[in-house]
DNA sequence: TAAAATACTTGCATTTTGCAACTATTTTGT
DNA sequence: ACAAAATAGTTGCAAAATGCAAGTATTTTA
């Protein structure tokens, strides 16, 4: 077996994957009136219920100054809300407006209704496969990152 | 077996693998001294050889304006070359200058070495099924799009 | 209790993007 | 053959997305 050219392999089944999926968020995001990063911010936000700024802008690798000008955006527009953290005051608890959540669930719905499908096109001897393979490979993925 | 979750299952290594490669695509950046967009025209151009404006746009999902406008910043930075096509002098030919190519090496000698590194941390019993799995995944996403 | 750390925001500059309107060229239909 | 349609590409415009640096406010630490 040829090592370097299964890798080869690898990245181009993923170049490839990532392609596909670059053009399902943007018909995603056409179709629900909101931009690309907030609908990023609202799927994590509606999954969350509440989260930080901060943790916010971790999850989606984003700085803090973007994150906050983007949820900044949502509550202009209604989809969300901050609330200082009584706990600890320079925490911001972010969550969704019920306008806002409304849209989260569009867009979950549309999601799981896309990746269930793409799952049922999947033959029916390799569903389990594949999934097992995606574990294997985030795997792989994250212990090359710990050491470099 | 539960379809739904499994489905949901799939969503969610999808979306891991999305942020994986998203913050390796800014760390590959950031390490070629080229721009996020310039770096994919690169790619795809250097891959092809050459390529005219529309082939570009399309292979990377951009409009033909956003398009235009990389390639304008990779000539004028010295990276690649415009060239009408005289066979038909509504096409123009993009490719890239020695100083493109460096880059281009660049970029691919990187990737290619993470791939690999992913790839052998792969269980060996496992490495073709894992690439198998990509290749029915892709398949199935296409599927999808064939017929909504 | 002063200094350091943390969470967040804002000013600024840059990059990325698409739509619409344009030019230039080639193909098509009559 | 030639006017109309199609195609490839560019440019004006406006908006969205982004990060760095410098700021405020709050909490922790030494």
């Amino acid at each position: 077996m040829n090592y370097t050219n299964d890798a080869n392999q690898l990245r181009e089944f993923i170049r490839l994957l990532e392609r596909k999926f670059g053009i399902l968020e943007k018909s995603e995001v056409s179709c629900c009136g909101v931009t690309f990063s907030q609908c990023h911010a609202i799927v994590e936000i509606g999954r969350a219920k509440n989260i930080s700024l901060n943790e916010l802008a971790e999850t989606l690798g984003l700085d803090n100054s973007t994150m906050s000008r983007t949820v900044n955006n949502l509550v202009t527009n209604g989809m969300a809300e901050r609330e200082i953290d009584p706990a600890d005051r320079r925490y911001v608890t972010i969550k969704l407006t019920e306008s806002g959540h409304k849209i989260f669930e569009g867009i979950e719905t549309a999601m799981n209704l896309y990746f269930k499908r793409v799952y049922n096109n999947i033959p029916d001897d390799k569903k389990e496969q594949v999934i097992e393979s995606l574990y294997i490979l985030l795997e792989a993925i994250g212990r090359n990152e710990c050491c470099k």
